[in-house]
This record gives C-alpha cells, structure tokens and sequence, in this order.
DNA sequence: CTGAAAGCGCTTACAG
DNA sequence: CTGAAAGCGCTTACAG
C-alpha cells in the first residue's frame, strides 16, 4: 500500500502534470525542445512529488556516466587529500562525481578496476598506483580514457600529467652546489616509481656533470621511512652537505631525526624535499622544497578527460607541467 | 560494425555460451541455482568476451545501488584521510564502493544532498558537514540509512558514532589538574560542530568543579587557526598552565607558535591535543592527546549501515565510543 | 512541440 | 535447473 514503493519516477510526474512520460523526461534532458507551458507543468509536479531522475537508468540508457574514477594509495601523504580535494572540487562544477577507490597494493589489483568497470565510469585516475599492462586493455576495449596522474610509464601508452621532475631535480641540485654543498645524499622513494626514479636520474645526473659525489639511499615516501633513513645515515657519522629528499613527507622525517640528533640545519646540513605540502611551510620545518603545481595539473588533467569522454580519441602523452623551488630555512 | 559496440552483454555471452540470458544472470547472482555444467559454460563464455555484468542495469531492476555516499569537509586534518581510508577498506570488503563527496561549505548544500539521491546510494555518512533539517526528509523519504560521523545533533534524529567527547574532555582537565595546572585554556574547534562543543562542556565542567580558572578561545580547527589564536594569547603576556586544544592539528599550530616564543613544553605550559593523528607521535611534536578510536568508530558505522540496508528500520541513536589519554612529552 | 513505443542490460516470478 | 517474458526508469528516433 504505497509503503513499499517510495521512488517518484517520471510517470508519476507525467500523470500528476497530466502529460506524457516522453515530456518530462525532455524536461530533465539539456537540449531538448520542450514548450515553456510544458515545463512548467512538468516542474511543478515533479516539485510536488519531490522527484529527481534515475541516474542509473540514465546511464543504462545513453551508455555513459557522470562518474569519474579516481584510484588513490598514499592518502597518508598530505599531498593527496589536497589533490583528491580539488578533482573533486573540478568534476563538481561539471556535474561530475568521484567514484573513490583507495588500493593497499603497490600494483593496482585487478578488482579495483573492475569496480570501475562494473560501474562504466566515464574516466579513470589513477594517482600513486602503478598499473599493470593487462589491465590496460580493459579500459581501452571499453575506451574509457585514463590518466595517470603524477606517474607515468616509459612509452607513450597512456596519457599521464606529471610536474617536470627531471629538470626540476636537476634544478635543486645545481641549488644545492650553488649552497656551497660539496657531497650529496638521494633518498628516493618506493624505486618502481616513476617519479622518484625521474628525481633521481635529474639530481644525480646533474652532480656527476659537476664531480659532486653522492650516495643514494632507498626509502619509502612515509615519514617513518624518512626518518629511519636518515637515523641510519646519522648512525655512520658522515653526515653530508645536503639532502635532496624524493617528497616532502620523508624529508620532514629526515629534518626531525637531524635534530633529533643535534645536527643543525642549515649550517650543518641542508634538505630540500619535493611537492610543498601544506606542512612543509609550517614555521617548525620551513622546509626548502619543489612545488608540484597541482591546480595546474588538475586542471590539465580534467581537461583532458572531459575532451576524451565527448569524443573518445584514445591519445597519449606524456605532459609536464612546470613547478617551482621554493627556499625556505632548510637550506 | 561492431565498431560502435564494445560493451558486451549478458545476450552475447547467452549466445556463444548456448544457453538463455536468465541463466547467464544467474551465475552472476549469488543465491541463484545454476548447474554446474550451466555455470562452467558460461564463465568459459565470459571470459571469451570479457564479460562484466552491468551495476547499472542491476542497480535499476533491484533498486539498490553498492554505493555509500561519503560526505567530508576538513580533509586537509589527517584525521579525515585516517577516516576515507577505513570506510573505503571497510567497505570494499562488503564488494560496497564510496562515492566521495567534498563540501567546502561549513553547511552541506543541498546539491550534495542531490548527488546522492540521484545515484540512489544504499547509505549515506557525513563526517564534519553540519546538516539542516530539510535536508534528513530526502534521506528518510528515500528509506536511505544516514550516519554522522565525529558529529552529532541533540536530538536522536540521526544516527551518530562518535569518540566519548564529554568524557573524554573530563579526564583530560582532571590528568591536566593533576599535573598541577593552576590555570588553563580551551582553544575550540569551529563553534557550531558538535566535538567543539562538547569537548568545550566536558573540559570547563571539571574545571569549575575543582575551582580552576580557564579562559575560552574560539579557533577553527585548523593548523594555522590554532598556531594564531596561540599567538594573540601570548600577545597578552600571560601563558597559561596549560592548554588543552580540541583538536590535534590545531595543537601542533599551537604548541609551533609558543616554541616560536621560547616558551618551554611541558614546563612552562602544557599542551593536550584530541585525534592522535599520525603527526602527533613524530618526535618533533610529541603531542599528549586523546585517542579517537578510529577503527571502532568506522565498525559500528559500518554495521549499522549494512544492517539498515538489508531492512531499513530507521532506528537512530548517539553512539559513543571510548577513547583513551595518550600522553607524550607536551605534558 | 508532443506522445506512443522501442530498447538500454539486467533480475525475477512463472512455467515446465 | 532452465527459458521466455515482463519490467526497472529512463532516452530517443519516429510520426504527427
């Protein structure tokens, strides 16, 4: 008796304005050629009734959806609330909703995408991620487009936005020399990373150019990474000129071991990390770092998906968007 | 020509597999009786094709989506990304995604209300997004179960999980006396939230008992909201014995603005914080403060949600869940 | 501009 | 256990 059915649809508006289904629904659809009389009946009703349009019969029917995927890992890393934060924000303004799939995994797992499948989403991000090739082929046999966002992969297969990593690296490292740094430390973050891998070719390459040693240690993009890294590079006593720290998390890990073990920055010591996080310019860490750009990137990034879900053209590439060194008191 | 078409359907496997379309949806549907002669052959189908059953068209005929809607504001407080990670983990595992909806508004809009309604969530959770009345009607007229996480609202008309504020909030003024506090200040979150005023009541309730005079400043749960208030305070050249602040990033703003001033933590002043976010046990900060116990909080939300989605009842209740003093070096 | 009708890809009684 | 058929709530040619 009316107890079960609570969902007003399109017909019971159309009975209520006393036009047709095809009507109201034209009502709800940009585009359509509906008659001022008519949608206001239609609106009126709808009003009364408290009705709003099935999404998913919608995309049942026109085969497309307003949802983006976005595919996250480090969301500990406060980098990547600010960029969930502002794709949200982006995909609002255009009617388009988030669809937010976290991953454990270093490799995003075939599950996570089929989530994404299952629900045809009309776009896929995929953040600090990395993806395996096989599952490539499902997103392109269903053409849904795909950005990889601050990753890549070596050859062009997917379109990925990153900041300039390896210019950017090299940047802070011909910085660092200029600071008078005559050795050098890389703390990398996870290796299969695109970017910390780009970070490392760019600072280091510019060292070698110049004859300033290094050494390379592997870490984790986690601030207990950082820190138990440099705990350990503390433990040997050599402690160098400066580090170039992969992200701003690790370095912060980095500074508070440094002083934790009376080693005063910048005299005795430097470290420039990457990305700015919002912390990184917090009074107790002034730390010098690289901005990653990421209103530009986004930007760039929604850009490129809205032109490929009105018309699925499946190109690549690899786009860099500028960053910036921005020096505080770490250096 | 097949160009257009890439979306494969429970028809196309029905045909190559040689059975009927119902029977290719029942190997998809758990509880339905397949032989297993039935069930090899169509997965054999499906795999062939590369087959996914629609969520969409499912969602349309049992009029249920596996969808929780997912309502954040302060995401820029590590708390909230701690909060995102659990629920999206939680329910995952329930085969339950989460449709991320961020609201830059202290009041959630109504659109945002909209989203969810459009997309027929199963469930809805609202983590620090206040809540106008008009808007719970669309929730219960739609039998969608509604969650308030880390908030409340006095009357039992939502069901809410929250940490044991009041409580909580008692304990930390009587360790604070204890500790021989002779004078002290609560800095509050934003005004209107639910923990800002609890918190608020717990704290000064204990603080009258015991005839301990406190000053009441009003902050808005950010970093750079406390580490100001914490300024102006010190201004006045007259610190307190202790602050306890009402939440933890807050705190680490506050506890950065008075080492700015070479005011001694814990012997000059104290400071008690409230989260346990990960930052508060970096070495650097050390932040006394109090547990919110996090994976409880998202489990009890968790159950009650899925329960309401098996058969809606409407039952609400204010859920608390016990915390715990962690005490550190700002103590 | 408008209505009747087909159909999107599924689930689910209903027979057999 | 299985198939034919109805129907979920929409969009969209097709006539008028």
């Amino acid at each position: 008796m009316g107890v079960l059915k609570y969902y007003v649809t399109a017909k019971d508006v159309a009975k209520l304005a006393g036009v047709s289904q095809s009507s109201v629904s034209r009502v709800y659809f940009k585009g359509a050629s509906v008659s001022k009389k008519t949608r206001e009946k239609v609106l009126a009703a709808a009003k009364e009734l408290g009705y709003r349009p099935n999404e998913f019969a919608r995309s049942l029917i026109t085969n497309r959806t307003k949802i983006i995927g976005l595919v996250m890992k480090g969301i500990q890393n406060p980098f990547y609330p600010q960029v969930l934060k502002q794709f949200t924000t982006s995909f609002k303004e255009l009617g388009y909703s988030i669809l937010f799939v976290y991953t454990n995994n270093d490799e995003i797992q075939k599950e996570d995408i089929e989530i994404l499948l299952n629900y045809n989403v009309a776009g896929v991000i995929i953040t600090d991620a990395s993806l395996s090739l096989n599952v490539t082929e499902d997103f392109k046999k269903n053409r849904i487009p795909l950005v990889l966002f601050n990753r890549k992969i070596d050859n062009e297969q997917f379109y990925s936005v990153c900041c300039n990593n390896l210019n950017a690296s090299g940047k802070i490292a011909e910085y660092l020399i200029e600071q008078g740094c005559s050795d050098l430390v890389y703390i990398s973050g996870n290796e299969n990373t695109s970017t910390s891998k780009e970070r490392e070719i760019g600072f280091t390459s510019i060292l070698e150019k110049n004859n300033v040693p290094y050494k390379k240690y592997t870490s984790d993009y986690t601030y207990e990474g950082g820190y138990k890294m440099a705990q350990k590079i503390i433990a040997q006593r050599k402690i160098p000129a400066g580090f170039f720290v992969a992200n701003d998390i690790m370095a912060l890990g980095v500074v508070d071991a440094l002083r934790e073990n009376s080693i005063v920055i910048p005299t005795e010591t430097k470290v420039v990390g990457f990305d700015n996080i919002d912390m990184a310019s917090w009074p107790t860490y002034n730390l010098t770092t690289w901005e990653q750009p990421i209103t530009k990137m986004v930007g760039q990034t929604v850009n490129y998906l809205m032109a490929e879900i009105v018309e699925f053209s499946g190109y690549t590439e690899n786009v860099e968007v500028n960053g910036a060194l921005i020096v505080r008191k770490t250096t």
